[in-house]
DNA sequence: CTCGTCGGTTCGGTGATTGAACCATGACTC
DNA sequence: GAGTCATGGTTCAATCACCGAACCGACGAG
């Protein structure tokens, strides 16, 4: 989108936060990224966004500090793409986002459920957890398939994702 | 972007979410809409949007049903673009990237203060009232103009939303 | 009757996105 | 050491979206 260009004049936050997770494909990226995709190939599968619009999108996150791409094996070379701790800070985002799909968007059985992993109380509608009335940490939060959910997915990515699992844990779609 | 045809087969409400908000300028437009922006010309003023682009945006948003479209006067013919339920509900998503833009984006001063119009509190990270600690509705948010703002703004629009006030007033260009 | 405003639509040019094909590296097999 | 496969990209032509500028119709004012 070349925001940088256009949003440039605005004085605002919110433009500037755009400019860098507005384009197309990039929140779902990141929001990949919390469910514990860390390769190419699996965030390819997963998305199924074009090969040359995700290497853009995700040499671009590297760019702004949101994803931290280091390797993880000498031989053969293979590197993996890590939420920093700015990364780490839009869950709140994703949450908000689908927060609003879940309750505003009419049509649709729920897809995720999370919970808070050290109680097991589901989240609130603001991401927090209603036994502890604290925020829950990306961390902290198990994900569990809701009754939405294709129950057999044809990519093995998310297949993978079907079986509950804490958020930020690597994946492993070999091992599913 | 035509979202749907291509995140339709995204099993997420992260993903359906996008598919309504995800386009350029559509956050924007609504942010501004919570700003208190209504018309057409001054969407068009503030936002530096192509004119094409914002009348498909508004149009998008009215059959999403996050605006609604109503006439305010007979003659000359009309309308304005108002925020419906399902439109407030999506403050959360503005909030946070708003706090993610302020507090991981480096490099500039804060642009607006969100204030709790009850209690004159400035709003804590998640968008609540430290002082009461509750979620506050946009309606009862005052916002007031920060130092990284510019004092003189080329637009009309931009220099109305230089005092301070509350969220989802109607804006008067002309008035200020 | 002319001018100006508002809320768009239309248009040609430019840039981004897409799907398919191709390629480089390294491991594994025979 | 030749062939094959997996991974992680790059390249390419075609399409689509976006851009800025121009145009248009309804209406009111002078």
């Amino acid at each position: 989108m070349a925001l940088g260009k256009d949003y440039a004049h605005q004085q605002c936050s919110i433009a500037r936060a755009l400019e860098i997770v507005g384009e197309r494909w990039t929140l779902l990226v990141v929001r990949d990224a919390f469910y514990g995709v860390r390769r190419y190939s699996d965030f390819l599968a997963h998305l199924g966004a074009p090969r040359a619009v995700l290497a853009a999108r995700l040499q671009a996150l590297v760019d702004a500090g949101v994803l931290d791409r280091r390797r993880y094996r000498e031989s053969p070379p293979r590197d993996e793409y890590v939420l920093t701790a700015r990364g780490l800070a839009l869950w709140p985002v994703l949450w908000a986002l689908g927060a609003w799909g879940r309750a505003e968007l009419p049509g649709t059985l729920p897809m995720r459920h999370f919970h808070h992993a050290d109680c097991g109380t589901e989240l609130g509608p603001l991401g927090e957890c209603p036994a502890c009335r604290a925020p829950v940490a990306p961390a902290d939060i198990e994900m569990r398939p809701g009754t939405g959910l294709d129950p057999d997915p044809a990519d093995p990515v998310g297949r993978a994702l079907l079986a509950p699992r804490r958020l930020l844990v690597p994946l492993d779609p070999t091992g599913a």
